[in-house]
DNA sequence: TAGTGTAATTGATACAGATCAATTCAGGGA
DNA sequence: TCCCTGAATTGATCTGTATCAATTACACTA
């Protein structure tokens, strides 16, 4: 994948990869303008902590490509992955002065950033970022909702499956979206698919709130039943996304409806 | 409690108990006009449904008084609450077309309601409205993140008292705001507090991801330890708050923190 | 004040997932 | 090509919570 980036790593809103769906996607050109002026590339590597919780947020930003991990702990290691951040993802909360969440990369990571201060004053000032700003925050609420179903009442298995569907779905999404593919993602035909896994074992086990073990052993089983392949340990293969689907538990339809529509 | 009611059963915004903290928290005068006239108010009995999951919208609306639950369930009837609306909580979302889970009557409530249509361009027009849901939004975001680290990794009894202490300081936080006893808390000095549960213990399972009786073998051993006192089955009292804090297992700190600050 | 239905408690047992403990596998560097 | 190291798998066992099953307490209604 490429697109025009500058000596300095600077890439122009313009042939942004994102520039569709990030907090961004509603500006217009003299906007855009002011957040081109504003912004800063950040790279992480895969493991990096991008931000500790509890530190002081000094600046807000969008995923430009891989993958970032929001994480909680309780005082005796006990961790609880509370969000992933894909590409167009926005990190940061206008007006908050610490973070709440530990943040850091699962895969490599390209932040797009703005110091808090000015982006929140912009923000005063753009009513199509708040506007945006709000759909993707309610999205996310809608993802954390169905995200805490599945930690309260899904079993093991069913949560495997949850998450690999998620993957999917979220990868299908943004690779629609940038008409390319992305992360490894490849669509051949409606009912099979393919997919790399952004996170090791253990991340998984701290999004589903289960053990590495369990994790391991439930994707044997599903592998094992043939609800889906493996090539290496990251890659994935569906072949029959509605057997996939049912393993998830769902109430059957909504996986893929709404999301706010019009 | 008691304020300016019309015979029809309508309130003034004036004079209404949640009109700093709701969706209109942020509006001007003539805002409120608007609003007062768009507005319609609904009662729902406790146990009532007052939403089913998949419906149409047809109205948004803020919680004036009382306690509802937002419910997800699975096919096989596993239910999970995702939600827990408490007096000035908003319900809906400006541009969602169907609800996207169940919304239930804990105890009698109360709601403020406006058509979706008028409140989606009333947010269009209005950016008081659309910046105080938005931060409403981010709150709620916060507190769901917290609850999936209690669904994901606490255990039983460390649920109870985590919810136990949500509740203890919801309360606490309306009381103050409306600077009037509410839903029978009372915070006769910092240390010693009590309040009444506003769910059975069934809707408690739900909130927490367990089952009935865990529930109550657990409320058992809390008060069986000199955590909590009960008085009947749902007036609660707290000897001493940093102990059942403790109990709640959390990082310390953070319970009571920042919330946006500036 | 008794009577009835629902909510809550308590007990006995089962089981899904955690924990402890080895292997085995995969991928990167010399 | 062969290590070498962290990641993943697999096995044996343990345990916290669910499940099944009564019993008891509570809040209405008559």
């Amino acid at each position: 994948m490429s697109w025009a980036v500058s000596p300095s790593g600077q890439v122009s809103c313009e042939s942004c990869p994102i520039r569709h769906r990030a907090v961004c996607a509603r500006c217009e050109p003299d906007e855009f303008a002011q957040l081109e002026s504003m912004k800063f590339y950040r790279t992480y590597e895969a493991g990096q902590t991008i931000l500790f919780g509890g530190d002081p947020l000094e600046f807000v930003a969008s995923v430009v490509s891989g993958v970032a991990m929001a994480t909680r702990t309780l005082e005796d290691g006990r961790t609880q992955m509370v969000g992933l951040l894909l590409p167009s993802d926005f990190i940061g909360r206008p007006g908050r002065k610490f973070a709440p969440f530990t943040v850091s990369a699962a895969t490599d990571v390209r932040l797009c950033c703005f110091r808090s201060k000015p982006f929140a004053n912009l923000i005063e000032a753009t009513p199509h970022i708040a506007q945006r700003l709000l759909e993707m925050t309610l999205d996310e609420l809608d993802a954390a909702r169905e995200w805490m179903l599945l930690l309260g009442r899904k079993t093991a298995r069913e949560k495997i499956a949850s998450f690999l569907a998620i993957i999917a779905r979220r990868y299908a999404a943004l690779a629609q979206s940038a008409e390319v593919g992305v992360n490894g993602v490849h669509l051949p035909a409606p009912q099979k698919l393919s997919f790399d896994l952004p996170l090791t074992r253990e991340s998984m086990s701290d999004y589903l709130g289960l053990t590495i073990e369990t994790v391991s052993r439930q994707i044997s089983a599903l592998k094992r039943d043939g609800v889906i392949t493996l090539e290496g340990n990251r890659h994935v293969s569906v072949p029959n996304l509605d057997r996939l689907l049912a393993e998830a538990g769902d109430d059957s339809e909504d996986v893929l409806h709404d999301s706010a529509a019009e």
